[in-house]
DNA sequence: ATTGACCTTTGATCCAACTCTAAGGTTTAT
DNA sequence: ATAAACCTTAGAGTTGGATCAAAGGTCAAT
């Protein structure tokens, strides 16, 4: 079990950040000690890195939140939801990849043309 | 020449979010008229396009403003400048392609296993 | 048992990127 | 020439996400 701090070091977040993400309903302690101090186990580890992950990719906290409650009791939600809401991320993953690889062309002719390319 | 509403209309960016970049140093109108009303060409269509694209991908307007430089006039920039901010944007760009492309894997995932699939 | 590094909470503060308001000037069509 | 639909500016307000501060409690090692 981790507390705050060795969480916070394994995973790049300041322990505000994850105190923060925790009001918003992202990442709960598995366990508090009579102090109230915070234990995380490996699984909140990988919860935390999904988040990271997510987040990096430009999803809102409320949209990680809605697919980390997915992702671990699909059994809660109707199975249309988890299509809906899932296909529905997956289409906007879709778009923004043709973005980025649309942007990384873009680049790729900037570069290749600066130092001694066509113009 | 497109009046600041019309261009409003044709990139769907907002009429104040225009003068926002513009104050920011992105997008300037091309001409403008006595009374001060901003005209904008189709090349300044183009431009706004790319920050649209830009933005969407998740550059910060800071950012988008160097690669606007650079696109517009790499003259005036050292071929060594060019090289290392395309290359550093375009690495972040294939970062971003490859963190996008496993929670693709995992939106997937998710939706295969859902209705009827294995656990 | 005391020190120093950790932890707790509540609430303030910061930043980027908008978004809107107020007060007023301009165009275009009738 | 007047109404409706535009445009101008400066500056204030909002939102989401993150970060900090104060005041104090806890833990591990000496």
């Amino acid at each position: 079990m981790l507390k705050i701090g060795e969480l916070s070091d394994r995973t790049g977040l300041s322990a505000h950040t994850l105190r923060f993400y925790e009001k918003h309903g992202l990442i709960n302690a598995s366990d508090r000690s009579d102090a109230g101090y915070r234990y995380y186990t490996d699984a909140d580890v990988r919860r935390v890195e999904f988040v990271k992950t997510a987040r990096n990719i430009g999803f809102s906290l409320g949209d990680i939140a809605q697919l980390l409650s997915i992702r671990v009791d699909k059994q809660s939600h109707s199975c249309h939801d988890v299509t809906e809401i899932t296909q529905h991320k997956l289409d906007e993953v879709n778009a923004k990849i043709a973005e980025l690889q649309s942007m990384q062309q873009t680049l790729q002719i900037l570069l290749d043309s600066c130092c001694g390319g066509p113009e």
